[in-house]
DNA sequence: TATGAATGAGCCTTCATTCAT
DNA sequence: CATGAATGAAGGCTCATTCAT
């Protein structure tokens, strides 16, 4: 609010287009740390820097603006994650983890790795966004993992595995440490590095889906 | 509405013990489905066909109801659990495939699988809680998975593998399935059997803890 | 609240019985006095000696509450007048007279006369209601009147005049005090007395309807 | 936006010189409309085509707005109406009958037929715009009817009458008119074509009026 | 002069909690 | 023990008003 850079542009004008996103950002840190339910609009304002009625001039009512924040928040990555690792279908294991840790550098890692909790808890409150999140974000997910899981099938460097299972496998670590982060974060166990944790899961995943005959020295 | 007669009543003195449970049986059903904040003291009434005040001859407030649910619905289980699984320690492999099931059936089945997601959406509004869960149930369920692990390490069945992670990772797809079947519940790729799921996860789990020297025969 | 007589009947009952009517009662007070929209619920529950959550256990919103006061205010009049002057259709000039002044006494004296005002400031905000008030309060008015002057026409007593004008004409000086007596109140030609108005309108309304060949000697 | 070349603007110029009555004549359809405060800024703003802070331009507030709208609304044709009207004295009957079809050519027909509606329903929330009303507007007309209907006594041409009520009931049917043209627009009864029912009143009123012995021939 | 983004006081409505019955 | 009418604090939302542009 003092430390506002006095380019030529307008700062009203420049303002006004971030608006949006400094709101939803603040919605998105407090959505995830209290629940939809036990979110002050109060709050939102003030972490945002702005009055209450200010959330008024951009959302409609606070159901938008946790639609908003599901919406605008998550969808932008998965297309960005789509464009950038379908070209690694010919490293299966490469492409695993690197969906992986880019799902964990641009997401898990990131404010939006709240998401998952905030899903968990109000999908059955909001089912239309909890419908709009599967479609387009969980399904667009699976389908990378499938296509990379499938081609190493076929290569014949995996075993042939219940494809839904597996996939849902590779992803329950992850959501489970982003999740966590958000909830039982005290918990102890938890305080591991998510990097160095994600690779202990990948290790024990690939041994576990590798075709036999090959041995996999350590 | 005055002259009810005071027989001895052996339905009523049943249900006189059995309130409090029924109650926070209520409200678990409840506070599952739409979080704490979300769900009113009509509703659990309602569902448990009392009015209103009568809670309050039972629970101090909201939150001691909220902190009832967790105690003595999941406390009793972990000792349960405790006690019949501790002596299966000769068999390291049948052992965590009896935790999981034993897990699935007197848990994730019942009603008392929505208390994962129920911690999981309320942990950082009830720090209190929280720690009550972690230290009571979580930790005592990670201690016999880790028993488990550590003996099979040491007969050599094992690969020797960072504990704190494998153990994490051997509860993780389990909460999965308890906490999505409470909130993306339409999500087709949860419709699938669970206890099937656990099985073909134990698979890769183990396949990919076992000692390599060994072939692991189908 | 202090002046409550003790009687056998349990207070809480007797008050449950009431409250609708007293709380409709100051809600009439107010809409007519302020308008709909300028008219707090804090005030209404204020002036009823209650709460403002009160007023939720009764109506289910300030609309609602606007409804049943036009309602519930005004039906119950108009069907004990049609019952008590319906039997005057022998004497059309006296039945009128009866008409007005029974209004007057029933209606136009009481606090429901504030209603006519009411309808009028909000008919256009509240179109269901100001239907059911024409097709209820005003068409029943007016078919009392059409049949008097209907039968003074066959009788010979009145001219054959526009029958909905004439109506019209009648009710109109009623609405008038009725209106007035709630806005421009200080205006001190509206300080007359309203039987006496309404007395001297009622000769040059009469004068002005009957036919002409019976001279009618002051 | 910053290069607007400032030539001659005579449109401009133009709309500056109209700008406050545009705005007042919107105000006055919303006002008359929705009442007071159930019309928003907004919405005149809108009517009239400027943005809301452009009011603040022209008018202190919402308040001052109002008052203005019934000051500037019809002082100015009292003072031609009794400029136009004065003459008349010779004929009382021609007199009354030119008020009523004046008021309704030049008041009742226009928008600003909708201020008594307006009047009758923000009375008591602005007493004194109500008084300045009254003295202004409704003592003015009064007089101007009071003069004809005396002048019309004094020759013998209606009979003795209570001043204050006749011309009280005088002016009612054209109020009448006026105000539910504005709220309960849709009975069929005040479908009729106006002057029509102006011109029936007064035929009843006018025989009601007239000296007795002298025979009315129509 | 005109704009419209921003404000914040105020209102309707909900709901945990109390208490007379 | 049980009820449910009553309460009042608090939250979502509106809108008259201001002011930087």
């Amino acid at each position: 609010m003092s430390a506002v850079p006095k380019t030529s542009e307008p700062l009203r004008q420049r303002r006004k287009q971030a608006r949006p996103s400094e709101l939803s950002a603040a919605a998105l840190e407090l959505f995830v740390e209290k629940g939809f339910a036990a979110t002050r609009l109060d709050e939102i304002a003030a972490r945002a820097g702005v009055s209450k009625g200010t959330l008024y001039l951009y959302f409609d009512s606070k159901e938008a603006l946790f639609t908003a924040v599901i919406r605008d928040g998550i969808l932008p990555l998965i297309e960005s994650a789509e464009a950038q690792l379908s070209g690694m279908l010919d490293d299966p294991e490469g492409m695993l983890r690197a969906i992986l840790f880019a799902w964990w550098d641009n997401v898990g890692a990131t404010p939006l790795g709240g998401i998952p909790k905030l899903m968990i808890a109000e999908a059955m409150n909001f089912p239309d966004v909890a419908r709009f999140y599967h479609q387009n974000v969980i399904e667009r997910g699976r389908r990378m993992v499938e296509a990379a899981i499938t081609r190493g099938i076929e290569r014949g460097l995996f075993r042939p595995v219940n494809l839904e299972q597996t996939v849902s496998l590779f992803f329950v670590p992850a959501m489970h440490i982003a999740v966590w982060r958000h909830s039982l974060a005290f918990c102890e166990a938890c305080q591991q590095d998510p990097r160095e944790f994600l690779e202990n899961f990948l290790q024990i995943f690939l041994r576990g889906l590798r075709a036999t005959e090959k041995g996999t020295p350590e």
